[in-house]
DNA sequence: CTGAAAGCGCTTACAG
DNA sequence: CTGAAAGCGCTTACAG
């Protein structure tokens, strides 16, 4: 009992009755072949599920029509980066695949680094860190960009870590009338965490507010309760700058476990606009993070790359504020 | 100014005096090379930074060592899954790469069945719905799993489509009291969502308690909200079942809403244990899902198809009730 | 408009 | 222990 194989371009043409160039240049739209041939090699290609082989055809064009996406190990809002890139890619006629790597900076950049030799793809696009190494791109190997939030001194598209939509908040909470802040930190090692940590205190120190503190240190929810448990009891009215939402959705709950009511006795902002903030009660005002543009303009940059072209200019407008009810009668400055 | 080609396996062996063979046995391990011939043949490689073309290997020994995984947009929770998987393609020996398609599910299944065809995979997993016509393997193509199935005649994993913790959700309620329910549904071409919602409506049937039917049909908060804002006046005290944890955000916000105090007049189910559901007011009763296992699981049937061995045993105990405060008084089982 | 032939970069019997 | 040669499935000058 033999294991058939799958049928081959030399199988159409053996079937069809013509050459094998003829089946290359009908599937390419390449050459010129006339329409009754070219009907006939589409059906016979179609009735015996003919599907080139990728490999085969990367080889010889040296051209795969392929981009990788790095990315490491779960942090949601990349899903929708990577989404907004592969969209992108699509557009421009290339297929994205997602490699996920884990290790040291070490560990990922010989991996990309494999990649870049590997011969499989034409551009590379690393939303991890990768050590400089990897994106000195020798002549003849494809070109690979880092667009990651998450190192400074990388390639960094920076835009994701741009904190400056918090002296927003802070001055608009200022002008409805509070006076005492506490920030509930992310974790400093990421620069995002860090650039808003930095403008949180640049920004209670300029307006001459007071500052509770800054407290937290990880994305998650039970840091932001931890935070308000930390409070002292006549902390309130107080304005809550949470790193992220996940954090203020434990700032929500360290504050009706202290029998506080926000937006009474707490005002609370949140950054990332997830989904479950439109709906909590009070819902949360916070940043909206437009991360599949981000992952967008990143691709547009590969593939800008890729064609010798000028780079698109840098997005813009990836922030926005959305007040929502835990601000209370803050209001948007006009 | 000519663009030098990153270096082939030609090339290290010419430059180190030995043919194209001996390269080959040294990089591959095959073969009975000599230390001296292996030791400098590894030198030259190294030297001038020759790393294996894989397409062409892959063409060649028609075994590429890749399999391929298959996400969509809408799923939270992927990346958990994924990363379960890609650990024990690793383990393995195999690199996974993740795809993200999109479109309708005629168009996800052409895809895969354009991979299938591509011959770039020895395998692939699928996380979102694609038609039956993907999964049914030719010949010498690579086997196709569904880790969330359109249609659970096919090779379905199931497990993460296990509905029965619904019955002890309702069986639990029941006991405590309640006699009227309605289901907050997802997707129904979800094996997960169409499983919830039939489990429900044969529980509620088998213990002869009121259904205000089934409503939702998306995986979104708003989706739940607009299905409370669409319950009578006289609908509480209702205990609601949503499909999953986002759903339920936004029951409690539709109750909100309404005036309805949770768990007093309606109390809530969810399901996935996400992280803010245990930080609302009151925190969310749900499903506690391992997704991580639920990947790596998947991931452990298809190098099992891959290598002709037995599937693994069902992974046990993927699904655990969290009880919290949104459903009262009602008590787990004994 | 169509076909015969070369070659992309590898691996692997086979021969020595 | 090592090499010459064939071939994986394509595409593409080149010739007709």
């Amino acid at each position: 009992m033999s294991v058939s194989l799958p049928p081959t371009s030399r199988d159409v043409a053996r079937i069809a009755g013509v050459s094998q160039t003829t089946v290359s240049y009908v599937l390419t739209g390449k050459g010129s072949i006339s329409p009754a041939t070219r009907e006939h090699v589409l059906q016979v290609a179609e009735s015996i599920g003919y599907r080139p082989n990728l490999a085969a055809r990367s080889m010889r064009t040296r051209r795969s029509g392929r981009l990788a996406a790095i990315t490491g190990v779960a942090i949601d809002n990349q899903m929708r980066m990577l989404n907004g890139a592969a969209h992108v890619a699509n557009e421009a006629g290339y297929v994205m695949e997602t490699h996920s790597f884990d290790g040291t900076v070490e560990d990922r950049t010989e991996r990309v680094l494999e990649l870049t030799a590997g011969g499989q793809y034409e551009g590379i696009l690393t939303f991890v860190p990768v050590l400089s190494a990897a994106l000195s791109n020798g002549p003849g190997t494809p070109p690979v960009l880092a667009a990651t939030a998450f190192d400074d001194k990388m390639h960094s598209l920076g835009e994701l870590a741009d904190a400056s939509l918090l002296e927003v908040f802070i001055s608009a909470l200022v002008a409805a009338g509070h006076r005492r802040f506490a920030h509930v930190a992310g974790p400093q090692d990421y620069a995002s965490g860090r650039a808003r940590a930095e403008t949180y205190l640049a920004c209670v120190e300029r307006l001459g507010v007071e500052s509770l503190g800054v407290l937290g240190g990880e994305w998650t929810a039970e840091a932001g309760r931890q935070a308000v448990l930390a409070l002292p009891d006549d902390a309130p009215p107080v304005a809550v700058i949470a790193g992220n939402d996940i954090l203020a959705v434990g700032v929500f709950r360290g504050a009706a476990e202290r029998g506080w009511s926000i937006p009474d006795d707490l005002v609370v902002t949140g950054w990332d606009n997830a989904e479950f903030g439109a709906y909590t009660t009070p819902s949360l005002t916070t940043v909206d993070v437009d991360f599949e543009a981000a992952g967008r303009h990143a691709m547009h940059l590969l593939v800008a790359a890729l064609r010798g072209e000028e780079p698109p200019p840098r997005a813009s407008a990836l922030q926005r504020i959305v007040w929502r009810e835990s601000t209370g009668r803050a209001e948007p400055p006009r």
